[in-house]
This record gives C-alpha cells, structure tokens and sequence, in this order.
DNA sequence: TTGAAAGCGATACCAA
DNA sequence: TTGGTATCGCTTTCAA
C-alpha cells in the first residue's frame, strides 16, 4: 500500500506538506498543491483511516444506532443521515441492536470508547441512565431521532400532536366509534412514540366528547401481520364494531385493512382507516395518514453532529418536523352517518 | 480518555502485558490476566481503534455495499451480516450506494484503500473492470451475496432455476397464459438476477411447449407501486388477458395483486400469483412464493470472510443456497381449465 | 509557504 | 511468563 512518504519523494516536498496539500488546508501554494494531488492519484494513495484517526484524534466515522434495520421508518432515516454524511466524507458505523439485547454493551461501552466514531446519532433509544452518563462523560456530539428523550436533544414529529389531528380527521368526517391500533414497543426502544399517538388520539377523542373503549385499543407491535391478526380478532369479537381505526403507523393500518378484508369488510366504506408515515407503500393502498419524512430527520440530525464537530456552538434545543395529512381512499363517512364537515 | 499505560501502572505490569491480556492471547498468567481485567475495568479503558489499527494492520470492522437499505432483500441480509459481526466483535461500516452513481468512487477509492475495514461484502453489485482489479490489488477478502458476478465468487439461490420452478407451478396448476412481472434493475446492479429469472420462465414455458408473449413480460422495476402500474396497465390493454402472473419478487407480486384488485379481478380466482422471496408481507397476502432465506445468505457470506480473516483456507467457489415453493393462497387452477396435477 | 521532528496509542518482536 | 522498544503512518507544532 501506498504511503504518504512516497508521495514525498515524488513529489520532491516533505510529508507535511503532502498532508496539508491533500486535506486542502490553507498555507500551500496551489502549484505544489497540484502537484501533490496528481502525485497522489498516479500512486494510487489514500491516507489510512487508523494513522490519521491516530494523529489528529478524529475518525472521520459516525456510529449510527439503530433498533433494527427492517422497519420503514429505520431505513429511511438511514438513508437520510447516509447522504448527509456522503457529503461531508463521513462513513456510517451501523450498530444493529436488531434484539440482541446484550448488544447495547457493545455500543456503549466497546465502540464509543473505542474512539471508533467522532459522534453518535441513535434512532428511538430509549437510554438507560448509564448510557446517559456512559455518553456524556466521551463528550461525543449525540442525537437522537424519533424521540423525544430524557436528556437528550431529538429530532422527530410531535407525536400526540401528530395522532391528534389524525384521529379529529376520522371525527370531523362524522366517526364516533373509532379503534386505534397502537405500537407496543420492545423493550429498551423509546416508549414515547407509541405512547405519544396514544395520548393524541384519547386527547382528540376526549375534546370530541367521544368514548374510548379499553377493548379498543389493541396492541400492532409496529408490524403489519401483528396488527393484521388483532384486528382481526377484534372483529371477530360479539358486539359493536368500530367504523374507523387511527393505527399508529402505516405499516399497522395496511394490517387493519387486510382485516378488513378478511371479514369482507369494505375499506373506507364499512370501515376507514388512518395511519402515520406516509409509507412507500401507503398509495398503493389508498391510505389516508399523516405523512412524515424520516429521510429528512435523519439528514437534519446527522447534519447538526457534523456541524458540531465542524466547531459550531452546539444546538441543546430539540429539533421538532413537521407531519401532514394526506387524504386518500381508506376514509370516508361512516355508511350510516352523515359527515359533519 | 484512559490509555493503556494508566492500566499497565495500575496493575504493575508492562503495556505489552496489558495488551496480550486484555487481547486473551497465550502466554499470560491467569492471575495477571486477571488483575489487568480489573484494573481495565475499573479505568473504563478500551484500546483505541486508530491506535490498534495502525500498529496490528487490522481494523476489525467489515465493509458492507448496499445498493439501497430499502428493500426487504438488502436488510434482510444486513441483519444476517449483522449478526455474524456480532459475534465475532467485528463492526460493520456501510456504504450505501442509494442511487448515487458517484458514489462507488468513494467506496473503491476512498474507503477500501483508507483501510477502513478488513474485508468487503456487496450486495447485488455488478462490478467495473477497473474496480474489480481495484479489489484485486488489495488483497482484502471480498464476497458478493445475490450473485453471480464474474471473477468473484458469491452466495445466492440459483435464480434460473428457481424461477423455473415458479412458473413450472403455475403450469402445473392447469395455466397456459402466464405473464412475468420482471426486475428492470437499476444501472450498475447485477443485472444476472433479473436475467436469471426471465430466463427461468422462459425455459419452463418452452419445455411445457407454451408461448411466451413478449407484451406480457413487464417490468415491475422490483417495486410494489411499479408493478402495480405496470400490472394495471397490462389489465388495461384490449385482448386476450393472462390468468396467471410469475412475479420475480414478492413485492412486485403484491403489487400485481393490488392491480388486479383494481380490475376488481379475484385471486386466485381470476388471476394466479406467484412471487419470489418469501417477503415478511408474504403471508399477510396469502402469496404464494418460492421462499429464499436472505438473513443466511448474509451470515454464511460474513463468516466466510471472517474465517478467511481468521487464517482459513480462501474458497473459491460460490455457495449455492435453498429457495423452495410455498403454496398459499394467491395461486389455484385456472377458472375454466381443470387443474392437471 | 515549507520542512524537521515529536508525538498519537497501541502491537509485536526480541530479550530476559 | 514478562518487559523494553521499535514501529505502524499520519498530523501537528515549531522553526526556518
């Protein structure tokens, strides 16, 4: 392999100079600096990450948690952050927890402390308060997106905010008896998410004078087979049905929608459906949700690390994006009453 | 941060005593080892990866080439990597194409060269000349899962063969009108997992002496969306209709499914459907499919780098993994043909 | 604008 | 089994 001395001698200038030639640091004539470059190129030389890391204290690497890589929301931040950090020359460490619940250990202790990664940004971690003192004491620029967190700046949509005006859609369309499929979350991920539309939805539904019924809202797990099955065992209960569902993401309405079908329901006719995300999917299956856009979080979340280790003051204040309604063909009126709008 | 001499006084022994310790090498006391355990622990001390990087030429850390993290495929061997790393305490950098052509530059120039990572794993990739005798001339053990791609070896299903089987199923069954939902992949992706599976059906349709109309290959761009409009837009055509679809993907399939929904034709009824993949949504949709395992495609592909890391003997050969058919309920006999099976 | 030389923090060889 | 020390390849003062 190539090293920085034999661009030296090629080049005829001493290995500082090939150094600072090639960062593009100031101080350098712009002849030599050719020079060097195209020296560089002939030779094929690329700095080693460990040597450079090793002097200058910087690894040029940002470790990016996530819960697992399988969900909707997960990979579109990722992509978000990755082209933000492409841009500024910076690999992605991706530390899968994946379940592995031992493996937090790794992160926060092994990889952070390894000096691996110049920040940390996490995606809906809940921290425990070691992992809160573990990160504090490496004075690593952190985020966090899909929060919020104790302790810790987030950026992500305003969740009760969110499921709110999510559920007063299916009510100003004339919906009383409304089901909300919710988002019971793994242990050790940020619990304020689903527990945040939760609340949206009783806040919306208790303004509205409306009842909820306990028996109403029933757990999706985040994952479309899981709601599907509750769903589906919720129809298939004696009694009242509702007329609309508010799920608490997009994957878990679509699983409310096959429910639908499977007990022969129409969708939005005999039931409507509302969900957040705005998932890749969601047109395909005429859903009606509050569309957010986790490729933007992640690349405002990354870009404000890298603007700290840029030098910039640091930012304490959350970060809060925006959500809206997209209107398709999974709500409508309930059959027998009027819409009120 | 604590360096490893602050352990090495704490504990009384030289740096090179702490460093075989703690790296579980031989020749160590058991009490020493112990002690220096301790007295790490305690210091919080972990060796910097930069430093043990220059010094032993490994960086313990595996590059992983995506073309996207969107798709259930590429996460689902991201997850069987993942776990294989995780296991044998390598970290994973990943280097996300996401479309950005120039982006290869960086992953071939920059990063392999930086020496960031050990060994490289791609998925799906189709490489230059030039950047395969880039790899080449590293020396670092490289792999490819979702083959095949020439001069290097790879872990993935037959995909001719497969698709055969398919579309051999849909024969089977009684169905003489097929059409293929394809992959038109994107540029620089391994186009022979597309081609194998066109090929697949073709060859099945020519040994059951079935034409092939070349207006009923379609491409679904390996999306649901896609494959929809591209099934809707068949559907919508005057003539003759196929009453069975051989998708390449579950994805497209669903899509496909969707499509004839809104032709408000039934499935299996009117229209069979067969995918490929076995997708988490698969069984959601009642899909028939030929079931692959991506999660063991990563990790097989991971631990063989890892043991070639580890000293092992380099395998030439590429490694063939299972797909084998699921029949639910997206495929049945044709309406008025009865089944020949 | 450039060069010389001192680290950075581990590993690995050779002695002891 | 342990210790001393050269070394990995680059960055970064400090001088020139």
């Amino acid at each position: 392999m190539t090293g920085i001395d034999e661009v030296a001698r090629a080049t005829g200038v001493s290995t500082a100079t090939v150094s600072r030639a090639l960062r593009g640091l100031p101080n350098v004539s712009e002849t030599t600096r050719a020079a060097v470059r195209r020296a560089a190129d002939e030779l094929g030389y690329v700095a080693s990450s460990s040597a450079s890391g090793l002097a200058s204290g910087r690894t040029l690497a940002m470790g990016v948690v996530v819960p697992s890589v399988s969900r909707w929301f997960y990979t579109s931040v990722l992509e978000g952050v990755d082209a933000e950090l492409r841009s500024a020359s910076y690999d992605m460490i991706l530390f899968n927890l994946g379940g592995h619940r031992g493996d937090r250990e790794r992160v926060f202790h092994r990889s952070i402390l390894r000096k691996r990664t110049d920040a940390l940004l996490a995606l809906c971690l809940d921290f425990t308060a070691d992992e809160r003192h573990q990160l504090a004491s490496i004075a690593h620029p952190t985020i966090v997106v899909g929060g919020p967190v104790k302790g810790l700046r987030s950026v992500g949509i305003d969740e009760k905010g969110t499921a709110r005006t999510a559920t007063e859609h299916l009510i100003q369309l004339g919906h009383c008896d409304i089901a909300h499929l919710g988002g019971e979350d793994e242990e050790g991920l940020n619990k304020q998410v689903p527990i945040g539309r939760l609340h949206g939805f009783q806040a919306a539904m208790r303004d509205a004078g409306l009842p909820v019924r306990p028996e109403w809202i029933i757990p999706g797990g985040f994952s479309l087979p899981e709601s599907r099955a509750a769903m589906n065992a919720l129809l298939d209960r004696a009694g009242p049905r509702p007329t609309a569902v508010f799920a608490g993401s997009d994957e878990m309405a679509m699983g409310a929608i096959l429910a639908a079908y499977d007990h022969g329901l129409r969708v939005p006719d005999d039931l409507s459906v509302i969900g957040i995300d705005n998932h890749d999917f969601a047109e395909s299956f005429g859903l009606t949700t509050m569309a957010q856009d986790p490729f933007d979080q992640g690349a405002v979340a990354a870009r404000i690390l890298l603007d700290e280790l840029g030098g910039a003051e640091p930012r304490t204040r959350s970060v809060r994006m925006p959500a809206s309604l997209i209107v398709r063909s999974s709500t409508a009126a309930p059959a027998a009453v009027p819409a009120l709008a």
